[in-house]
DNA sequence: CCTGGCACTCGACTGTAACGAGTGCCAGTC
DNA sequence: GACTGGCACTCGTTACAGTCGAGTGCCAGG
């Protein structure tokens, strides 16, 4: 049962050729359009085959096919070849490099770039506080019994937090709480903090104790707990590409899917390293996205990954394109980031 | 030419009918749903001349009436009758207030309140910076020759920027160089930070010239000229309600202006003060929204307003509540931010 | 000034027919 | 045995005609 040389030939001209026009390809144009050397009539047998094997199907009796989820499975994992990028979208990717001066100026550029050169809605996580390091701890006075918690990451990342303390705590004291926590955590990872911040509390001075318990709470709250991911979208206007025949003319549901940050961070967040991952179709776990693909990848400076980005598309989508677009943009904002 | 009170009220029932339709009203079904007194026929001369003055329009000849964008504008400004809030929404409101933590964590369940309660898009600009005060600067050096700039506003905005030294600058200096950043700057409204950067330049000592100098360039950047103003959004989904009718079947232009935060400062940031600002139609200025209205307002603790919030829908939309609900939300934003 | 009545308009819906893209199958060819 | 041309068949699309009915404008009468 498996397939000759010349159904996968079709099945590859089918899905290229329904991803750039839209419509179901019939047996005719197929041979019209692609150099197969055989007859339209063999070529209906053959996609008798891939009907039968699930890769195709006919989205009525007297339609041309129409590939499936499987097929554009097989499509990616075997039949695609690489597409090279333009010179023109290369120069847009180096273009956005220049002129950017934070951690979010580089998230947004990148995730706007992405939108633009793909056509689909881009998806970019920030660097992830789990996969940062502490670099510094700031106490700002807020009054004698508020203070403002910043923590900077290594990764660039920024997170503050008010901080209620117990009492009032004298400037002095501030200095000492702000060395103290900077001496044990500077450094570290986030994800090991905890016992380092519960050695704090115990090793703190009898007048520090009440309010380097507080800070702790917070501390693990902000550096741990919450691990609040950040997630940056754009493109969604894509969406309505190709009218209403994507996603069955309803919007709805893609758009409830890509307000939720917990959805976003499962597409594109779980990611091995280095590889590029594509979500056919149902093949992600969420209802409401049955109707898309997301192509997606890590990045981060040198091997490291600290975030994931990608794009969500219709099924109907240019796989080789968009994968490769992911792959440069995600390389580049590894550079990016390896310079800060 | 004048409008008698009975014709105002068959223009409000007009309105109040196809807002909650979402279909053209008759003359006949008009004085079923409401006691208007008067039969038929007598309100379709009255249609007839509402519809003379434009208030009213027939999408087709053997259909209801409609209102124009002119008939919303008169409803708003005259007929409308105030919407208290339910028990429900007055709860779901305060019950939002409860545990936000810091400033991004208001803002985002501001946002998503909004869209919730008033099922529309809801937009929220965070305090702009123009509008805030330097509450502290702090400088946390990241190698000899890089510094980390934050800037804590007393609005509870945050913003960093790194800052390439032209030579080395050594830890002793780096804590000269924050003392007087803030001696000069702390409590300065950024707007009127220019001439006071400009002195600190001129009284430094010669060996933090060099470096102050070109802190003052980010500090200028960072505090005036980039005026980074923020904008968060939810609800982009209720864009799909009411299937195709809103919109004429194309949300692409809504989605394009909505991605475009220049657009959404616009519409709602030029806040005069406590007005609740009412945009029907085409009477804003961006073509991509001519099928949209705008309902937003100001906050801020206390009286002042520190930025805006709104909801952007189709011009069918329920004015009176959306205009409760924008008033409400952003009454308790801005007791959230005097708290704090 | 209001009302009932009436003729009229015109979009929505229904049913029918013609069309055509595309298929599956089969007999014939290399 | 694999490929091809031919042919009957399916079925969605389009066009057209006819009916229906919601809603109107207008007018004569109260």
């Amino acid at each position: 049962m498996g397939l000759d040389d010349r159904k996968l030939a079709v099945l590859r001209a089918i899905v290229e050729d329904y991803v750039s026009t839209q419509e179901p390809v019939g047996s005719k144009a197929l041979v019209e359009r692609h150099q197969l050397g055989v007859s339209p009539a063999t070529v209906r047998n053959d996609m008798a085959v891939l009907e039968e094997e699930g890769y195709i199907r006919q989205p009525h009796t007297s339609a041309g096919r129409v590939p499936t989820d499987r097929g554009y499975r097989l499509f990616v994992d075997r039949l695609s070849r690489v597409k090279p990028l333009s010179p023109a979208e290369r120069r847009a990717i180096e273009r956005f490099l220049v002129g950017a001066v934070d951690l979010d100026d580089v998230v947004h550029r990148t995730v706007r770039l992405l939108a633009q050169l793909t056509r689909q809605v881009a998806v970019v996580q920030y660097p992830s506080l789990a996969r940062s390091s502490v670099r510094h701890l700031e106490l700002v006075p807020i009054s004698t019994t508020r203070l403002m918690l910043v923590m900077i990451a290594d990764t660039g990342r920024v997170e503050q937090r008010l901080v209620e303390l117990p009492g009032p705590v004298p400037a002095d004291d501030v200095t000492d709480l702000r060395r103290l926590v900077n001496e044990k955590l500077a450094g570290a990872r986030l994800s090991d903090t905890p016992p380092l911040v519960q050695a704090l509390v115990e090793e703190a001075s009898p007048e520090l104790r009440p309010a380097m318990t507080t800070l702790s709470t917070v501390l693990l709250e902000t550096l741990v707990e919450r691990h609040e991911e950040r997630i940056a979208l754009a493109g969604t206007a894509n969406l309505t590409r190709g009218g209403l025949l994507d996603f069955q003319g309803s919007l709805r549901p893609i758009l409830e899917a890509l307000e939720e940050e917990v959805v976003l961070l499962k597409l594109i967040g779980e990611t091995e390293p280095s590889t590029t991952r594509v979500l056919i179709g149902d093949e992600n776990e969420f209802d409401n996205l049955r109707a898309a693909s997301v192509v997606s990848t890590g990045y981060g400076p040198g091997a490291t990954i600290v975030g994931g980005l990608g794009v969500l598309g219709p099924t109907r989508m240019d796989y080789p394109g968009n994968i490769a677009m992911v792959r440069a943009v995600a390389r580049y904002v590894g550079e990016l980031l390896a310079q800060n």
